[in-house]
Parts: C-alpha cells; structure tokens; sequence
DNA sequence: AAGCGTGATAAAACTAGTTACAAGAGTCAA
DNA sequence: TTGACTCTTGTAACTAGTTTTATCACGCTT
C-alpha cells in the first residue's frame, strides 16, 4: 500500500481506480447493488474493504439535499420533564430515519438564537423549541433559513411557530381549582425563576384566584433543593393551608421540608404539584399533581416534524390536555390544625 | 422575481449571478469580508439578503472535511445521572464549537451498533459511549470508520477504547465498606437490571464481602417505583440492617417504602445510594451516598474528544476518583431493634 | 446479415461551496 | 518612466459523492 493511500480516508475515486472501474460503478455497487454484475461487484467490494472506504456524509448531504438532523433547543437536560420530552422525542425521530442534534439555552433568547445559528450551520433540517419566548435575531434566522420549527411545552393556536404542548395557564388553574374546591382559601404557590421561563410566567398568569382565595407567591430554584429551600421560608412567616408547586420537582423538595419539620401533608397542610413526574407516584405522601403528557409530546413533535420536513405539510397546533392526578398530598383543610403546628428541630 | 428565483434555495452562483460578481467574491463576502471593497461587499450583501440565501452546510463540510458533529450513544435519557452528564458534554462541546447528537441504546448493543451507524451516516466526527459492552458489528464499524471513541462511565485502563470515568467496581466497596465499617452484617443490595448494564455487574463484582458478611441481592426496575417495590418485596423477608441501593433513584424509592412501613431510618434500617443526585442531599433523611462526579466526566469527555478530533491527540484512560458523601441514612445498627420492627399498614 | 432490445459500464455533468492562481488597476519610490 | 507592490476580482480547479447520458457488446429476431 502506497504512501499515499495510506495517509488519509479513501474515496469513491480510489475504490474506482483500485478496482479498474469507474466511480458511476462503485456508485452503483452501493446503492444498487444489482444494477452491477456479480464479478464486478465482488471486486469493488473487495476494494472498498481493502481501502476501508465508507461514503462521506456530507458528500452524500449535497447531493441529496438532505442531512436527516433535526435540532432541539431545550433550557437544560438536567430536568427530568425535558430529559423524558427528549427521549420521546429522539425515539420518534430515530423511527422515521432522523437524527437529534440537542443544543441547551438556559432558557437565555440570546443563547438560543445563538445555538440555532449553529444548528442550522451543522445542516439541521428543522427545529424544535421550548417555549414562546424567542429573541429577534433568532425569528430572522428561521425566516431567512425557512426551515421547520415547533414550539413546545406550550399551547398557543396563534403564535407564528406551530405549537405542541399544553396551555400552561389552564395547567396551573385544574391544580388551583382542585385546591379551591377541596376548600383551600390561603395557599401558597411555589414557583421557578420567571425571568427566563415562560411556562412558568404563563401558569402564573393562570391563577386568577377567586376573590376570597388569598395566594402568595415564593419564587426558588427549579430544583428539588429549591422546593426545601422555599418551604423552610415560607415556615418563618403565616402558615397557608396548601402549597401549589408549579412544578413536581418543586413539591418533592417540598415534602422533604415539610416532614423535616414535622408538618403532616395533608392533614396540615395540602401540597400539590404540576408534572407528574415517575417518581410522583411514590413520594411518601404520593403526591397530588397534573399530568403534563411529555413523552406523548416528544412523540407527537417527531412525527409533526418528520412530516413537515419530508412532506411539507406544516402542522396544526396541537393541545395535549392535562389530566388532574389525584393521589394522597392534597386534602380539604381542617379548621384550626394550622395554628397548633409543630416545628421540630 | 422569477420563478426560478422563488422556487427553492438559493445558491452561490445565484447571488454571484444577482450582484454581478463572481462566486469566488461572494465566498471572500461570506469568509473574509475584509478583503473586498466596500462597495462590491455591500452590493452582494444585498443580494443575499433579496435572494434570502444562506450557506449549505454540507457543502462547507465537504470543503473542510469537518462536520464538528459528534455522537453519544446512552442508554436512556430518562435518567438523571445520564441526562447530567449530557447537559455537561453538550456544554464543553458547546464551548470548543461542536455539536452533539444523541441516540438512546436502552442498554442493547446490537441498538448501539445501529444507532452508532446512523450517527456516522449524519457525519458524526467521534462518538461517545456509555460502558463497555460492545457488539462485534460496531466494532467492526468503528475500525472502518477510525474514528475517535470514548467510553465513559467505566474507567478500565486496558479497554480498547480509552476510558474517562469510574471503577464501578470501587464505587461500590467503598458503600459496603461505609456499611461495614459502621457494624452491619446483613446488607440488601438493590439494583438494576444487570442483563443490559455493565456498570451494574462491575458494580456487584466489586462486592465481594468478608466472611462474615452476608448479602442479599434484589434486582429491581432501574427508577424510583423499582426502588419502593423491592423494598416492598424485602419486608416480608429476614430485615437485613442495611440496604444498599446500586443508584440513588433506587434509593430514593427505598427511603419511600420505608416510610410508608413506618420502618425508621437509620435507626431501623441504614441506607446507601451511589450517585449522589442534587436531591439526594434533601431526602428526609439525607443519602448517606458515593458521589460520582458526573458532570466532570462530561465536561472532561468533551475536552479530551475535542482533543482527539481537533489534534489527534488518543486521551489518556481517566479515573474520577469517587466520594463517599456521608450523610444520615447510614448509622450503626441497633442490636435488637430489627426484631421488633413494626409494619404499619 | 441487418436490426433491435437489453445489460453493463464509462464519461461527464451535476450538487454547492472553497481556494489557488492569475490578471488588472492603482500607488509609490527610485 | 519603470519596476515593485498591494488591492481587488475573476477563472478554474478542487472537495466527494450521485445521476444522466452515451457507448459497447451481446443475444435474439426477421
């Protein structure tokens, strides 16, 4: 073997020299392989497995036009509600021949008009995104690159992208409600930073309480920490009857402070959820919340996506209902309990 | 604007076309705008823009050779632990300008061979692995391809694949000693399904336990349900005075059921995780667990790939030395109290 | 024996960029 | 005035594949 042959990745070109024919042939061999005569094919063969030649992609790429990677833009992996969207996301994507090239933004617009840029510089054929909040230079990008895009996680029949999730508001309202009606009229809401997180400003605005329900609002963390954390502020002040987490991680942290200090949920105080994460139906009490159909979402993005990518066809928004899950941390509050709390330790 | 024009992307030649230069020039605009004057750059600028035109990338790439795409293949992204070590490697890839596409195995490596073909076909430049176990076919892919490979979550200085992780079989000595040291002698060991894990078997591997120790061995669901049903499962058997869990998830379900059989950590019963997950340290108790330094296996994977990739420099197999984090769950056993546990409910 | 269809293969065009090289114009000093 | 130099731009080759078109040999018909 020559030096030169040797030095890097060998190409159609010396397969085809290799084997005395021409490249159409090798071509052909393939993608074709019974457009070719057996004696033929058996030489190219050989010579593509003496040479170790495999196609490259990107020539492959500008020939066809196709890449078959599609980028999503998520705040983070490290929040089991888009690790879990993701994974469905890739399995529906994988099904349909199509690749998952993620990019994380921290939920930052600039970040992720940046990220985009290097999505659609890596060749993505379409875009997935969280949320509705987008910075100006990321809807020139899209406008110039005139790709596919989805948002989710939320649902929003006018916004300019098709969206696939859920209406956020109405989320936090069924848990609001679902605390109402068991007769809640003080409740606290625990809640993730606002200002990089649409979801959680769009639940917000879905609590419209009644006039005699009174909610105060404790911004934390997004993180089982962040729910302690709030949980052990909010003790230092009133004591509410219920807690409404806007997200379960956020619940479970709470559960956490609440059995540290000796405060029984429900009989206490009430603790609900949004989410329902798989370990929400363990969590001791197994916590009451709204399910948000994540892997459903995952699954309907890739195949809305796929669909728009290979066939054109752009997607109607589409709303994947929340479900109230009633299991054993929300309870009708029990007049007087409040004011004899026990704070051990 | 003709039809020509409107029907689909335009290219190099259309905006050389459109402004009355020549392609070279309009590349100069694209890569080094400096070296054309002023006017000829504003003339094509706007080309560009009228013609919406932007670059494909797999023409860039068949140019530079380079795709700055890379792989990983994990098993689950519905995983904590796994999902934090992306978010890390996503990052350092990020910073060092490479993109990264991922695809779930579900612990098969006849999938990862599959999968790990579909990332090379979309022009993956190096892969990252989880474990060690691999099907002969990727192997056979990864000769071909020669191209850089890490496998991480392991750390095995003569694996064919340079390594960036941990002795699994380390890690979980140092939770049994942890256990021994504080007196128990009859030790559960939770864990995973070991047929598609090998970090669990080396885990269990590692666990060889003095004469006079005994363990016992409950495979379970890898997530927190698993965790509570073997805990469910154990209680109508002989209580061992410990339960050490192969994962913190498992943990977290242990802690659950525990509670809920009103069986009192660690007075009762001690508990140890390995993984340390950010909420481990606000279960109630606290995890008394072996810190993996995950995130830095991300981080230190994306540095020595880029290495590899960029200078072609084969990163040496790295040890991130776990931790033991001592927290509450663990505690000497009590003589006697393990008999006259009581079973609430 | 001429004509025709078919199968196998080669030649060359094509995808959409980058880049080496050449050429012309303008500036400046000797 | 001429040579050297820079600045700007165009031509054409190059990347690594796919695909269209053309050619040729072969066997079969008429």
């Amino acid at each position: 073997m020559s030096d030169r042959e040797a030095r890097k990745r060998s190409t159609l070109r010396d397969v085809a020299r290799r084997s005395g024919v021409s490249v159409a042939t090798v071509s052909r061999v393939l993608n074709a392989p019974m457009r070719v005569s057996q004696a033929t094919r058996e030489r190219v063969q050989s010579a593509i497995t003496e040479l170790r030649f495999f196609p490259s992609a990107a020539a492959r790429a500008i020939n066809s036009g196709r890449t078959r990677l599609v980028g999503a833009l998520v705040p983070t992996l490290d929040n089991a509600i888009f690790a879990r969207f993701l994974e469905a996301l890739e399995g529906g994507l994988a099904e349909r021949g199509l690749s998952l090239v993620v990019a994380t933004t921290n939920g930052d617009p600039e970040r992720e008009a940046a990220k985009a840029q290097s999505l659609i510089d890596c060749g993505a054929e379409g875009l997935v995104l969280s949320g509705v909040t987008r910075a100006a230079s990321f809807d020139a990008l899209v406008e110039r690159a005139q790709m596919p895009v989805i948002a989710t996680s939320y649902f929003d029949p006018d916004y300019r992208y098709p969206t696939i999730g859920y209406e956020n508001g109405t989320v936090a309202r069924i848990a609001l409600s679902h605390l109402i009606d068991l007769g809640h009229r003080e409740i606290a809401v625990l809640h993730g930073p606002v200002h990089n997180n649409d979801r959680t400003r769009a639940r917000l605005q879905g609590l419209e309480p009644p006039k005699n329900i009174t909610l105060c609002h404790w911004e934390t963390d997004l993180s089982v920490g962040g729910g302690s954390a709030a949980v052990n502020r909010l003790l230092s002040g009133r004591m509410p009857t219920a807690i409404l987490c806007l997200s379960d991680v956020l619940a479970t942290g709470a559960l956490y402070a609440l059995r540290r200090h000796g405060i029984a949920v429900p009989e206490q105080t009430s603790v609900m959820g949004i989410d329902d994460l798989p370990s929400s139906a363990f969590t001791r009490p197994a916590l009451t919340t709204v399910r948000l159909q994540v892997r459903e979402m995952g699954a309907a993005t890739a195949e809305a996506l796929a669909d728009w990518i290979e066939e054109g066809h752009r997607p109607e928004p589409r709303d994947l209902g929340p479900k109230l899950i009633v299991r054993e941390t929300a309870a009708p509050p029990v007049a007087g309990v409040n004011d004899g709390r026990k704070t051990r330790r």
